[in-house]
DNA sequence: ACCTGAACACCGTTCAAGT
DNA sequence: ACCTGAACACCGTTCAAGT
């Protein structure tokens, strides 16, 4: 016998506690947020939390499952263009959430879920750069210039240089791509 | 009219705590360490800490600081042979304070003592590339390379894939700085 | 099913007091 | 100068109790 009306209101306590976490993650990161901070911009009471989200970890990862999916999407419009303007444009997306990319790398070590997610957001996006390399680089090197194109653009995101080193060092990669 | 003898046994007690501080930062990680657990391993009471550390960001700090110096001269040492050999003997040394680092990069949020000190670090860490690229490379492009060069390596540390997949990257990325 | 008040064990840090 | 007991404000999380 199912009910039809489990509760009308409760998906959108959810969302409201899920849309405070990311704007507080965002703006002060997850380290200084607390879960009473998170509550008090949701309008619940702090341990209402616990019955939407197992931890403060879980919701670090729904937070970064949203984010992912939105700039996933966005990511494939940009696909067509030369690979030099989409690192470019990718490390300048991904300098909004540098805070929470370092916190995900030290999480790591504390959050079974959260280094499962890390390592196949890792596999996601080496995958994206396989897919664009395999007519230009030799077959046995693909996997490791699509790593070499990673960990710079990581590298470029988490440590703010000048926007022309950025865009320089996006061009000596894609340069490295270029068919003889 | 100074003081011959300050106090003897006060110097080796500040030694002892950094030593239990670097042993359970090494081992368990820096978030992990309560100061209480580092105090207890030294056999002083957790205030006692405040005494010879400003707060544990400086404890962290002074960790970071021998680690650097011993390390550094042990890099010296390596400084003739092949780059690629130099690459990934790096890699697996930083691959020890792999958690330390990520800590690093989280903090830097935090601490602005931590922040100086990471970009000092940096600073120091592209200059040595630098001098070895000189004859390898162009002028214009010894930075971007630089940057490349530690931006990747500290991905292979940080993400601790098979060593043979490192190994693999770091000769990628020299063979990128042969003369032609 | 959903939410809360109260409590728990812990955290880094401070302060007044001891020697 | 060096060290401590006690306290402070806070943290993430749990639990019994309410609706």
């Amino acid at each position: 016998m199912p009910r039809n009306k489990p509760q009308q209101g409760a998906d959108e306590k959810k969302a409201e506690i899920l849309e405070a976490a990311r704007k507080l993650f965002l703006d002060a990161g997850y380290e200084a947020t607390s879960i009473t901070a998170i509550a008090t911009a949701a309008g619940v009471a702090p341990n209402t939390i616990y019955w939407y989200f197992k931890d403060k970890d879980e919701l670090l990862l729904a937070v970064l499952d949203q984010l992912l999916q939105e700039n996933l999407a966005e990511f494939m419009s940009v696909i067509g263009r030369p690979i030099s303007e989409q690192l470019l444009w990718l490390v300048k997306k991904l300098r909004g959430f540098s805070r929470l990319i370092s916190t995900v790398h030290t999480r790591i070590h504390e959050s079974n879920t959260l280094n499962q997610w890390h390592s196949q957001f890792h596999i996601t996006v080496e995958q994206l750069f396989r897919q664009q390399l395999q007519q230009q680089v030799t077959g046995e090197s693909i996997s490791v210039e699509g790593r070499i194109a990673a960990y710079t653009i990581e590298g470029l995101v988490t440590h703010d240089i000048e926007e022309n080193a950025a865009q320089l060092t996006c061009e000596a990669l894609a340069s490295r791509w270029v068919k003889p």
